[in-house]
DNA sequence: GACAGTTACTGCGATGTCGTATTAGATAGT
DNA sequence: ACTATCTAATACGACATCGCAGTAACTGTC
């Protein structure tokens, strides 16, 4: 079942490239990165940047650590981020009592705004992606949560 | 079952942002290529870069404009990335007598070295993601093809 | 076979990513 | 309390990514 022809499209010449877990990922998060990136353009958040929003927009925010462990991200990189986007004025750095060489990233109410339009933009597109995947959704993002733990565990061993 | 208390990893603090599909792989793929990253940093490839070479050494290697829509990234990026492995010498232009804009990407001997080495420092990780992920690995790669699939026709659309 | 529109690629400049080395605060051993 | 060690964050510099604008070659229409 499910296979009538279809137009083709780049993925068909490319299913080599998906011969292993790893490359599959990669491959398939090079197509969905580009494709949150196109669709919320209009907001001037890029999808890592939208990503990052949305985390911080939950509880109690992050420190630049947690951050970096969470997106697997070097602190350096983590550190330029927390710097444009508070210059954007759409971070606080929130000083952390525990440890005063640290401190917890919140978004500001601009923040939050800009955050929230994007996921707007953003809505309709996950919808497709979900009608589309139908009945499986709940299946490939076990997965690829189950994914992520085995990777994690291996980067901790 | 599969229940039983493990060490805590990142991941755990994370689930939320594993939430939706897309929020997910894009966690997922970013742990993945920072693993990638860190085993095959001694070739001096990065995992894009290893990504790469991989498809190049297949068959009679791709143009750039089809290497751009395999790998969704833009066709400027592409360039410069053909004229970094060009000055590494790992890549020849071969003309393309049809198209003569165009040319075909191939790897040279010493490419095909260098991908050679990465590939086996790559190995053992993925075997070690491959049996983590147990019975349950074939369907993740199918499940990932399948996304990328559905992407592909959404972009297309 | 000329012209319009499209497609393949690239130079350049702006900005993003990340490694190295540094600073300051936390933590542990004595 | 003192010092060694570790950890959180960053300044800075090297290089990667990609948008914009441009050139050259192909394709279709007449």
């Amino acid at each position: 079942m499910s296979n009538e022809p279809r137009t083709p499209t780049p993925a068909d010449m490319l299913d080599p490239g998906l011969g292993n877990v790893l490359f599959g990922t990669w491959l398939t998060s090079r197509a969905v990165h580009s494709l949150i990136d196109d669709v919320i353009k209009p907001t001037g958040l890029d999808a890592d940047e939208f990503a990052i929003y949305s985390v911080l927009s939950r509880g109690e925010g992050m420190t630049p650590s947690e951050l970096s462990r969470w997106m697997s991200a070097p602190a350096t990189t983590v550190s330029s981020y927390v710097k444009r986007f508070e210059k954007r004025g759409h971070v606080d750095r929130v000083p952390n009592v525990e440890d005063r060489r640290s401190y917890r990233l919140t978004l500001t109410a601009t923040g939050r705004a800009a955050h929230q339009k994007a996921g707007e933009l953003f809505q309709p597109t996950l919808a497709d992606v979900e009608e589309a995947l139908g009945h499986n959704e709940p299946d490939v993002r076990l997965q690829l949560l189950e994914l992520r733990r085995v990777i994690d565990a291996i980067v901790t061993k």
